[in-house]
RNA sequence: GCCCGCUUGGCUCAGUGGUAGAGCACUCGCUUCACACGCGAGGGGUCAAUGGUUCGAAUCCAUUAGCGGGCACCA
């Protein structure tokens, strides 16, 4: 067998992935149990116009990883895949595109533009599945959905038509954020508050007051970072508990420049500590006024348009202006009249859109809403009573989704927009709304023909909040529903619990009665080296394709799943080395056990019954054991971290520096016997016993690629398929009949039986005795190619006797001969000339160095190894001369603690016995 | 303003009421027949500061400092 030294992942992530997709194994009827279990997670939808980022790869992993590992233990998993039509970038995308050809989507038409951007979609839309098959996404690609599929459409204007007759949706005039780029409005969650570029400032103005009293200086100042809005000001207010102002509460103002007569009203909003405290009021342009303006009937002076521009209320002068143009003439208007008191530098945050950064506009206008109270409340009790869904990590985010919708407001629906679900409502022309699923039951509804529907569409995420159920087919009740529905977790970014998850749940409850995943893990955010967000316009992104290149697929993946949920990731490309540098010991391991696999099969040579098992046999299959257990705990707590820890120490540490080192003196030197046979025998039959060893190292193999799996599934893959002995009975019992893979072998489960702390204990010994006698070569630095001997003096029967069994990997692993007493009562002599060492338990180690030893430099080294347990010794004492510590510790501790002791001051006399025989 | 998180070896991070861990980096030695993307052996941390609870605190509590998030209608 030709097996290349180093593992080149590029063959391996070529070759695998396309057969797994072609034989169907992502998707749930691969599996033929009809009492299995079921999982499911549905991806979130990527938007069409994207592609593959750090946060994608590591969510995918996460969800690949709980995937694979929920299919291998038989469960009937969906992981659906599917994208979001993504209004407004997607409109954005498009429409750059036209601006290209010299056209707007206007020289278009609504019909054609929509055909256009499905025409965009089909061409350029969707890169991310591409990439998400190079990630190794074990997704039923035959469920994918689009949210503007005809089937999630649909269920889009069904939920519509029900919250519209239960009275949870309405039409209405109400301020909103509006994007005076993109022209449309936006709920508040798609606005973000950015500190004012280049030091905001506060202006004070002075509004006279209407004399009534022969005070004609007397004036009214007032603080705002938006001057020009002062033409739409339909009032001041103060604080009602304001002492300056008491007396002018009903007072009337002459509003400057425009000369409108304004009252001074009182409100509870006011803050007195804050600038003059009275506050300007301008209803149709700050959401605060207009709560205001409700308050106290005020009306609404609209001055500024949807472009931002002055309009005609605004007066004359200024009507067309740009808002900023119309603020510094209205500063110079105010300065001519001397009512500019001052300008103070002033720190603070304006809105923006958060796609293009325009500073938002707050309007009055007319739009669809949808009233969150009752779905609210419904989330809220299933938080309270279920402790649904359950956050992981679970500080701080269950807070922060019950905070957030604890202060709910309505969410503003509708969205000027061409791509996205138009919204099904129709007007008749004489005014009357009707909402229904189709024209059709519009036309039936209404009596009439002559109908206009609704020119908007319907905010982005309003079907993705739908999409747990209308991906599998809701409003119908399909098996896909009953089978599917509630998913089981649900995999995200913290910067979407309330645009989408929270929603989610609240549509979930509402529409299909049960929350949409039982669990939520939220994902950190991948930095950059620096701890910098990875951003396009910092440029400081690194693109997971680039990394897959160079490390490898698996490599990457293990790197994030180990960076798992919750804290932040950064970057940095060590990291993905060294898991790189794993795949290729798992290459290298593996290749040993292939070029040394003759004759041998997996599964077999642990027939003759544990009895008479080696120690490491029997060690190797207790640390698999504990090892299958520890990874299954540490998955179900989504703690994946310490599943890839705990896999990579077993593979590294266990597998391959002990359980290959150990199980070489059989399998080589068998090998060189067998050799010898057929060479000057022309025997050709293979000893049973080497085939046994041989076997038994395919065996544990096998088991560990299984564990890897989830994790790295196309070196497992690739490697997998080279054991010889894999066959239809490889396979879980769920999936016989399925082509081989290992992604449909049974996830290794703990045997509580093999699991044998004493053959742990026993090992440890041996692996104990190696590393004093490695330590001592490299100390005393004697050359690594030099035989020498050592002498190993044991307190009892049982240590000298394993320590003789092992003999031959001693040797192997420390290049010693080694003397033991054939009788422990009778230790071997030690000469003087020797390096020693005392091993917990007691036992002694020494090689004699006739000629090489430097006394003093022993002596040293052994005053220091004696110090350092004296130190020990110190501490335990004391702990145990404490009264309260034996009357209050648990007994065991205390127990624990006198055998330490013990064990150390018996170490300790051995030493000062050696310091004594080197004098 | 309110809420939350973090502070552990040079770096990036695990961790737990009872002997401080990993990977990388570092030092020394190895072309040992799976692997130099390797093997073996080492060095390195008063676990941010202070106080408290406890027989015992890096771990629990309080305060402080630094850093980072999230939320908020203060013009």
């Amino acid at each position: 067998m030709d097996i290349p030294k180093t593992y080149d992942p590029k063959q391996a992530e070529q070759r695998h992935y396309a057969r797994w997709e072609a034989q169907n194994c992502f998707a749930p009827e691969i599996n033929r149990d009809p009492q299995a279990p079921v999982f499911t997670i549905v991806i979130p939808p990527p938007n069409v116009t994207g592609s593959l980022h750090m946060g994608h790869a590591l969510q995918h992993t996460l969800m690949d990883v709980l995937t694979r590992h929920k299919r291998m233990c038989g469960y009937r998993t969906l992981w659906l895949p599917g994208m979001d039509h993504a209004g407004i970038s997607t409109q954005m995308v498009v429409t750059k595109e036209l601006r290209k050809e010299g056209l707007s989507r206007h020289d278009l038409g609504r019909e054609k533009f929509t055909e256009r951007v499905w025409q965009w979609k089909h061409e350029s839309g969707g890169q991310i599945t591409k990439q998400m098959r190079r990630e190794g996404a074990s997704v039923d690609w035959s469920r994918e959905r689009f949210t503007m599929d005809e089937g999630l459409s649909r269920a889009v204007r069904e939920v519509f038509v029900r919250l519209y007759e239960e009275g949870l949706i309405y039409r209405g005039d109400r301020i909103v954020n509006w994007c005076p780029n993109d022209q449309t409005v936006l709920s508040d969650l798609e606005v973000e508050k950015v500190p004012v570029e280049r030091g905001g400032k506060l202006y004070y103005l002075q509004y006279p007051l209407k004399t009534t009293n022969g005070k004609p200086d007397a004036h009214l100042t007032v603080a705002t970072t938006r001057p020009e809005t002062m033409l739409g000001d339909t009032a001041v207010a103060v604080n009602p508990d304001d002492e300056r102002y008491r007396d002018l509460i009903g007072a009337r103002l002459l509003l400057p420049i425009v000369n409108r007569e304004i009252p001074i009203v009182a409100d509870e909003f006011v803050d007195p500590q804050f600038g003059t405290g009275a506050v300007k009021v301008t209803p149709a342009h700050d959401p605060n006024d207009y709560e205001m303006g409700v308050r106290h009937n005020l009306p609404q002076v609209i001055v500024i348009d949807q472009f931002a521009r002055m309009t005609e209320d605004a007066g004359a002068e200024f009507s067309g202006l740009d808002r900023y143009k119309a603020r510094e003439k209205v500063l110079e208007k105010f300065e001519e009249l001397g009512l500019l008191e001052k300008v103070v530098d002033y720190e603070f945050s304006i809105s923006k859109c958060e796609r293009c950064k325009t500073v938002i506009e707050p309007l009055i206008s007319t739009q669809w809403f949808c009233r969150m109270d009752v779905l609210r409340d419904r989330a809220l009790r299933l938080m309270d009573e279920e402790k649904r869904p359950r956050f992981t990590p679970e500080t701080p985010y269950e807070k922060v989704y019950t905070d957030w919708l604890e202060n709910l407001r309505d969410w503003t629906l509708s969205r000027q927009l061409w791509w996205g679900h138009q919204i099904p409502a129709w007007y008749t022309t004489d005014g009357r709304v009707i909402v229904a699923r189709s024209e059709e039951e519009a036309r039936t509804k209404a009596g009439t023909s002559e109908l206009t529907q609704d020119a908007d569409v319907l905010d982005t995420w309003f079907s993705s909040a739908l999409w747990p159920f209308s991906t599998l087919g809701w409003p119908d009740e399909t098996a896909d529903l009953r089978t599917f529905y509630p998913t089981s977790v649900l995999v995200t970014g913290r910067d979407i619990i309330f645009l989408w998850v929270s929603r989610m749940v609240m549509m979930g409850m509402k529409f299909v009665g049960q929350t949409p995943f039982q669990d939520v893990l939220i994902t950190g955010t991948v930095l950059d080296k620096h701890g910098q967000r990875m951003s396009k316009t910092k440029g400081n992104g690194v693109d997971p394709l680039d990394v897959f290149d160079k490390y490898g697929v698996d490599a990457t993946r293990v790197t994030l799943a180990a960076s798992g949920a919750g804290t932040d990731i950064r970057w940095n490309d060590n990291q993905v080395e060294s898991y790189r540098n794993f795949a290729n010991k798992i290459w290298n391991a593996a290749r040993f056990c292939l070029l040394n696999s003759e004759g041998a099969v997996i599964n077999r040579g642990f027939e003759a019954g544990r009895e008479s098992w080696a120690l490491h046999d029997r060690w190797i299959l207790s640390r698999l054991n504990k090892t299958a257990e520890s990874v299954e705990r540490a998955l179900s707590a989504y703690d994946f971290y310490a599943a890839v820890q705990t896999l990579y120490h077993f593979f590294w540490d266990d597998f391959c520096d002990w359980y290959i080192e150990f199980s070489k003196e059989e399998v080589l030197q068998l090998a060189d016997t067998q050799k010898f046979n057929e060479h000057f025998r022309g025997a050709t039959e293979i000893r049973p016993d080497l085939i046994a060893a041989r076997s038994r190292l395919l065996t544990v193999l096998e088991q560990a690629l299984r564990l890897l799996h989830p994790f790295m599934p196309f070196i497992t893959e690739e490697l997998w398929q080279l054991l010889p002995g894999i066959g239809v009975n490889s396979l879980h019992p769920a999936y016989r009949g399925a082509e081989l893979t290992i992604m449909l072998t049974a996830y290794p489960q703990a045997d509580e039986s093999l699991i044998d702390e004493q053959a742990e204990a026993e090992m440890q010994a041996v692996i104990e005795l190696v590393s004093r006698v490695r330590n001592i070569r490299a100390e005393i630095g004697i050359k690594p190619s030099e035989e020498i001997q050592i002498i190993v003096n044991t307190p009892d029967e049982r240590m000298n006797d394993i320590f003789g069994r092992n003999s031959g990997k001693i040797r192997r692993l420390t290049r010693t001969l080694m003397k033991q007493p054939t009788q422990v009562e009778i230790p071997v002599q030690i000469p003087r000339a020797s390096a020693r060492a005392v091993l917990s338990g007691g036992a002694e180690v020494a090689v004699p160095l006739e000629g090489l030893i430097d006394f003093a430099r022993e002596s040293e080294r052994l005053n220091r190894e004696r110090e350092k347990l004296q130190k020990e010794a110190m501490r335990l004492e004391a702990q145990l001369a404490n009264p309260q510590f034996a009357e209050r510790a648990p007994v065991e501790k205390v127990n624990e603690t006198r055998e330490r002791l013990t064990d150390i001051a018996g170490r300790t006399k051995a030493l000062s016995e050696m310091l004594e025989a080197l004098k």
